[in-house]
RNA sequence: GGUGCCAUAGCUCAGUCGGUAGAGCAAAGGACUGAAAAUCCUUGUGUCCCUGGUUCGAUUCCAGGUGGCACCA
């Protein structure tokens, strides 16, 4: 049976380098599961893989959308898993590599169907909860679909806002398309969980972030500046400078508010991981250990 | 050196007409099925600067000390 080798792990860990080793020694491209490296110049701020690294190993996902355009993560499992078929033909086994658990979810359990939604439908909704606030988008999707009313968070305006998009646009309730399966892969997947110790991990984030900025992370942001509005740039390292970019903010503030931003990213990872079991955990920080060693044994026993 | 003001959560501060205390931010924990580096939820954190006095009881009032700030010398 092919195989999907997936590494993961928070932000600043050190997924790359060593997705990278592993690669190069089984001979295989590297998928990245990274909402924000798929798309195009963000390269400083997402901490994508340079040059170099690119040429050394095929990489899938980075850099390969304009910041304008639309993706979302059932995109991201649909082509992957396409992408896949045509891998499989001749390698058995592909690196895929990244800290956005719902895309990566979505490669591994799949996510449901639903149909694609109209653009202006979900401006319209938007505008209403900006207007007149989340109870009259509660009470839509209430009349809608009630069942998905008792379940979904209903101070989140954006879970509610798809619910309701998907009602409106179908004409069935949004959770009618919840089926609640994982869907069954043509390839076995082998998860392995990278961490480091809290305090250490916190020191490697902020090390990186002022990194960042001697690469040049203030220009890289400012030629997004005009674009800020747009999804793809509501990422942490970016919406931070544009607030300095608007005099709302000091330069070193910014840094400071990217420092700790990307502290709570890791954070909210950490608590995504926990949901899964099937994860196998390698400790970083541990010098003496050889990690790739270990993980191709794993894969040998497998 | 003198006078005045201040000292409370990791930070900025509120408050207790005397009955051992809260807000914001930070932090920690959590949720997550087509925006996910997004979005949303929950939770504390304390020698109330020290010593003594008054009092049934002091973080609160009084005195002294220490530290900070301001003004005057």
């Amino acid at each position: 049976m092919k195989k999907l080798l997936v590494i993961l792990g928070p932000t600043g860990v050190g997924k790359t380098k060593l997705s990278i080793e592993l690669a190069t020694q089984l001979n295989c491209p590297i998928i990245s599961a990274d909402s924000r490296q798929v798309y195009k110049g963000m390269t400083i701020g997402t901490d994508a893989p340079n040059t170099e690294q690119l040429q050394k190993v095929k990489h899938h996902f980075v850099g390969e959308l304009s910041v304008e355009d639309y993706f979302s993560a059932s995109q991201y499992e649909d082509e992957v898993i396409a992408l896949l078929e045509k891998l499989y033909v001749k390698h058995n086994i592909v690196v895929m590599s990244g800290g956005s658990m719902l895309y990566i979810d979505a490669v591994c359990n799949g996510i449901d169907y639903v149909p694609d939604i109209d653009k202006s439908l979900r401006k319209n909704l938007m505008e209403l909860y900006e207007l007149e606030g989340i109870d009259p988008i509660r009470m839509q999707l209430k009349l809608r679909d009630p069942m998905f009313y008792n379940q979904v968070d209903l101070k989140n305006h954006k879970r509610i806002i798809h619910a309701l998009e998907v009602c409106i646009m179908t004409g069935q309730p949004y959770s009618s398309y919840r089926t609640n399966t994982v869907k069954e892969r043509p390839f076995e997947i082998i998860k392995i969980g990278l961490t480091r110790p809290r305090e250490e991990l916190y020191q490697r984030i902020n090390e990186r972030v002022d990194q960042m900025i001697e690469r040049g992370l203030v220009e890289e942001a400012k030629k997004f500046h005009s674009l800020k509005h747009l999804n793809s740039l509501n990422t942490v390292g970016y919406k931070e400078l544009f607030k300095y970019f608007d005099g709302e903010w000091t330069l070193e503030f910014a840094i400071d508010k990217i420092k700790q931003h990307s502290r709570n990213y890791a954070r909210k990872q950490l608590s995504w991981f926990n949901r899964s079991d099937d994860i196998h955990w390698f400790d970083l920080s541990d010098e003496s250990v050889n990690v790739k060693e270990k993980i191709l044994e794993e894969l040998n026993n497998k």
